[in-house]
DNA sequence: TACGCTACTTACCATTCGGTAAGTACAGGG
DNA sequence: CCCTGTACTTACCGAATGGTAAGTAGCGTA
């Protein structure tokens, strides 16, 4: 049934996020539903094309986000602004997608081929044509380099959570937590007010 | 001998970077060192108790930068912005350390008590004061935020090296590369020089 | 010369891993 | 009623894993 399907989908997200794909073995995840790791090999083939599937319904997630945000106002920055939020939320949403790829980011060097950094081109390649309006200046590196930095302030948050809220103890951990999209903001607007010397 | 301790030590940082604790055998590295797993398991007892002794030296070494920072100039937001552009160069320098840290932020949710995570704490402690000095203002959640923004921006770019130099070509990786620490700089100062807003 | 210590090695082991082989149960169609 | 395909299961396998046991070689000391 595709319903199975799915469902192994669902826990093999949750594992490799968690432990990663070294970290996980296929009878751990068959174990969290009520199948033998055998049922997830005859629907997957392999532990590696699971992983793939994993991979590809994220990055579809993750287009899918995009396409849908960034066409609520015409004026530059502020869509500029609103979109990084919304990517703020979403990873937060799905913050087992957000670790699973930044495992991803650290192990493709050696998974070899890796033409799997697709999804992050075409991520890149919109946000940096928004930032490159936003700005209004015309050097591309900087407008990649500013769209990788705050995908960076949001991705390293969103990963550090489960660190962040043991080390600082609850109240703290809540007042970063509403501070951060706020902040956020403050760090998108102040760097879009200002211009840019060459 | 000490130095066949320091040379596994080396050996591990590299090879957990690389591969992760679960994707790393420690067959492999000693492998690459003329020596059997049994040397390694003579030196450290156990694969746990080598991570252990890498983890130790990588925030040993943080701390000690962090110490040797900070105090070229008396200005607070020239000394905000100058401890993050030293963090930015030391973490590309230390490329493996920097990828093996981000590896267990991910992980250590799971290795259980993980108090492994004071050298993060005294780090962010040491940096938010920085913050606060350089922005002026009462709110420490705010200052942690910023903080934990800009380290972000630096983490995930050095993460992200390997696949941003195949998946954009040796140009523009190069000038992504040098537009990095400038990008930085003025996403700092843009965002130190504005008032806060409550 | 004997002793103990450090720095290793070879041999071995139980467990776990991903994957294959060979079945069982059942549904739908001719 | 048989045939075929799907969705699984139990049984099994070779390879790799972390770790233990039991050495061996060399050095410093009494």
């Amino acid at each position: 049934m595709a319903d199975t399907r799915e469902r192994f989908i669902d826990a093999a997200t949750r594992a490799f996020a968690e432990r990663g794909f070294y970290g996980t073995s296929i009878a751990n995840i068959a174990e969290s539903l009520p199948f033998t790791k055998q049922a997830l090999l005859h629907h997957f083939g392999s532990k590696e094309k699971l992983y793939a599937e994993v991979l590809t319904r994220i990055s579809e997630r993750l287009m899918r986000d995009l396409a849908a945000a960034g066409t609520e106002t015409s004026d530059a920055s502020e869509r500029f602004e609103n979109v990084f939020v919304n990517i703020l939320r979403a990873s937060l949403e799905n913050s087992d997608d957000t670790r699973l790829l930044m495992r991803e980011l650290l192990d493709n060097k050696r998974r070899a081929e890796s033409a799997r950094t697709w999804y992050l081109a075409a991520f890149l390649d919109t946000l940096t044509d928004l930032a490159r309006d936003a700005l209004g200046d015309g050097a591309p590196a900087r407008s990649l380099a500013l769209v990788y930095q705050l995908l960076g302030a949001i991705n390293y948050f969103v990963v550090s959570r489960p660190t962040l809220a043991q080390m600082l103890g609850a109240k703290t951990f809540d007042e970063l937590s509403t501070a951060y999209e706020h902040e956020l903001r403050s760090l998108i607007t102040s760097r879009l007010g200002v211009a840019d010397e060459p």
